[in-house]
DNA sequence: GAAATATTCAAGTGTTCTATTGATTACTGG
DNA sequence: CCAGTAATCAATAGAACACTTGAATATTTC
């Protein structure tokens, strides 16, 4: 059948919308944040965004119509991983049109850091130097998979379910960055909580490894 | 009102959303790839759009609402405007994501440009080295608005609709290059129908201003 | 093969979105 | 001030969507 013009548009701008359709919900790009980080259990996602099981496979089908994950059976688990590295850039891009355009996102995120006493920050480059110089420690606080599938060269991994058994391991007479997922991820602004609480000099850094890896520095995987 | 975890995240990828829901729908879509030509009114937008004047104006208020475009009243008329040169680039990276992800994109593109002959294409830069050279004339098919707001450097403005009264300003001995708003317009699939009939060689280019100006390469503006 | 578990499916409900229609507002020019 | 035009608003019907619940499926383990 001949596509007449319009209807070659509407089919090509159709294709487009799929891909906006997928983005239209806040919860699916929660997740596309969380597959970011590495791949995951359809169960691991539903705990990390808080809903429920059935309702995290619903949206990942959303997310897979559209190409954006892709998964793969093993044994009992499903696992869901972006598709590409491209979606995670698109991700970061999208997040970053909304950070530019919508003041109400630094605002909330002032409100939230303000009464967790999280303001201070340490930027990717600032930290790159001062690792250099071996002046800080910096500690990754996700959960050991995450560290696993990719993280700043130089991080140990304490994740913050075991950060308080493991405080022997942690130096007092320097200073400790700690980092997560990214700007909105809240596990450092709770491991900062807690070091302070014990006496130690934290602060955090807002970068999660995919925000490093698309400022061009190397990131480590482990084998 | 203090924020626990959740609802931060929740507030925040909120607002993320009001990015998502924006890119929701073909016609919004279709909407910021035409406002990527230059500034238009809203009865300009719901003509080329093919829709009613209050379906126009409703989606541009959505576009609106999620900041990415703004409007301004000048007399009777009312111009709308992407909100910045990001709001045009992170378009594009979206119809790069569905490209790359979604290959019914290719298949149904194919399909057209067979039924209308137009297969043959120059890229950019093999035109940019053969207007160097002088070998070829370069069409810009859009309207002449459109033109006046960013054109290829070197290109004549001959709207699709004046083509057949000024085939007399063409060259006969030189292959003619058309170009419209990019690959999924079809302006200058249809110029090159009218002159091949005439009897010119002519070829498509799909570059339309904005990829040609993300590519890095100068773009002129009318005084 | 039965129990346990991860995931998906199916159905239902309330909400949001799209497109249409007709009315209304805002502005221009006579 | 009136007529004409651009744009928006308001109300609506129908479609699509998000989330919940409970059942079904697939796989492993005992």
């Amino acid at each position: 059948m001949p596509y007449s013009n319009r209807k070659f548009k509407d089919a090509i701008y159709e294709q487009f919308g799929r891909i906006g359709k997928a983005l239209a919900s806040p919860k699916r790009l929660e997740m596309m944040d969380l597959l970011c980080q590495g791949p995951k259990t359809v169960e691991t996602l539903s705990r990390q965004a808080d809903q429920t099981l059935a309702n995290t496979s619903q949206h990942l089908q959303v997310l897979r119509a559209a190409r954006l994950v892709e998964s793969e059976k093993n044994g009992l688990y499903v696992t869901y991983r972006l598709a590409d590295d491209n979606v995670c850039r698109f991700y970061q891009a999208l997040r970053a049109l909304a950070e530019s355009r919508l003041f109400e996102i630094a605002a909330i995120t002032r409100e939230f850091m303000e009464q967790r006493d999280s303001l201070e920050l340490v930027k990717s480059d600032e930290l790159a130097l001062r690792m250099h110089r071996g002046e800080v420690t910096l500690l990754d606080v996700r959960p050991t998979d995450e560290f696993e599938s990719g993280h700043i060269p130089g991080a140990i991994s304490v994740p913050l379910a075991e950060l308080e058994s493991r405080l022997a391991e942690l130096p007092r007479d320097q200073q400790i960055v700690a980092y997560c997922r990214g700007p909105y991820c809240v596990l450092s602004v709770e491991a900062i909580s807690v070091l302070r609480k014990k006496g130690f000099r934290a602060v955090r850094m807002e970068d999660g490894v995919s925000d490093w890896k698309a400022a061009g520095l190397p990131v480590d995987i482990a084998e």
